[in-house]
DNA sequence: CGGGGCTGATGACAAACGTCATGACCTGTC
DNA sequence: GACAGGTCATGACGTTTGTCATCAGCCCCG
């Protein structure tokens, strides 16, 4: 019997898939949270085999509770998600995520998925791994990125200046590199491109 | 009996909700699509009573294909969506929708919230048509939003300009009024917002 | 130890942007 | 028929932004 935590901050789908994966002999849902802060509390206190955490779930990511559940409980965990990218997968990775399944995988398939984190194995899916071998990595350094995930918000430079204490003119000079080096024609551009490719 | 239509961009969502509503004894999914206009095709095929919707679900969205089933076919329309502001749930009554439920919704409450539907009555969640009630509409033209829409992208103004075939300095005059009616201190602020707010 | 890359800053310049005033036309409404 | 409001356009203006050159400190790797 694998004892499973289920966080998702759409009840719809964490109360349908608990369903669902209750209908299996040997997967029985003991704890459910709707956020990640939850879901690190929750697990704490029922002490799962497995969890099952979306990535996506505000307050507070998915990813920052995968980790936090990783180091203090050790067990397995697999990350639901719908903005699936290669950039998403390899931070999924190296946060020690055992299993990476897109929203778009058919329902059947997540108990087996199941089954085979727990027992040890890992599961990636195959199209998003193909495209992790084939897609470019990511062009920008830290600091780039971090301005940009700003910039997202469409604030002016001098705020953004103001939230990472810089000069105006530094933002400017790695928003341009940015750009350059997205073949972006405005940051805007650039940050909203760099969020499609989950690098923000 | 009453035979469903269940379409979600989603398979994790759909499959597990095709489960969890097969279970209830008066209900039947007799159906399924990935997109809006698979959706209209199979409702065509397969005349179900009622049709479950994404609100979301590239390419073809679920707004169209809800107008389209119910002009089509004359049957009842749930729309499930994940961004549930009051801006969307005004479209969606306008649309002829006859339940609009969001992802928030705990997944057990489904089945009721079907048969209510079936039955004839309406059914909005009370959460959303609360703010509905309150939150300020749109003050926003439908040029404006069009414009708003394609600088969420953040494309420099020329080339808005040339998606909706305008000069340039026209465009800059839509943008400084939408900016102002937001307050927004940038057009990218100002796309952001309304997009925020379901208005695009 | 020297190059190369990231970080942080400054100044100058051209282009893009936001604001404002103004005018034209059309469509409803009182 | 006057009036208000949305649409479309132009020109002028000052500001913001993007580009480029340049410099300094820092750290890592060969």
């Amino acid at each position: 019997m694998i004892r499973l935590l289920l966080a998702d901050d759409e009840d719809l789908l964490r109360g349908a898939l608990g369903t669902l994966l209750g209908l299996e002999p040997d997967l029985r849902v003991v704890g459910e949270a709707a956020d990640g802060l939850a879901a690190v509390r929750v697990a704490l206190r029922v002490r799962p085999d497995l969890a099952v955490l979306d990535l996506e779930m505000p307050p507070g990511d998915g990813l920052q509770a995968a980790t936090d559940i990783r180091i203090r409980l050790g067990i397995p965990v697999v990350l639901v998600t719908r903005h699936a990218r290669p950039a998403v997968l390899r931070r999924a990775l190296a946060a020690g995520v055992r299993g990476f399944v897109p929203k778009t995988t058919p329902a059947t398939r997540l108990a087996e998925i199941i089954r085979t984190v727990h027992a040890g194995r890992r599961y990636v899916d195959p199209e998003i791994a193909a495209s992790a071998l084939t897609e470019d990595d990511c062009p920008l350094t830290a600091r780039e990125l971090e301005i940009l995930r700003i910039a997202r918000s469409g604030v002016p430079i001098t705020e953004i200046a103001a939230a990472v204490h810089l000069a105006p003119g530094t933002v400017r000079n790695y928003l341009s590199a940015a750009m350059a080096k997205l073949g972006a024609a405005t940051r805007h551009a650039a940050a909203h491109h760099a969020w499609e490719q989950g690098w923000i």
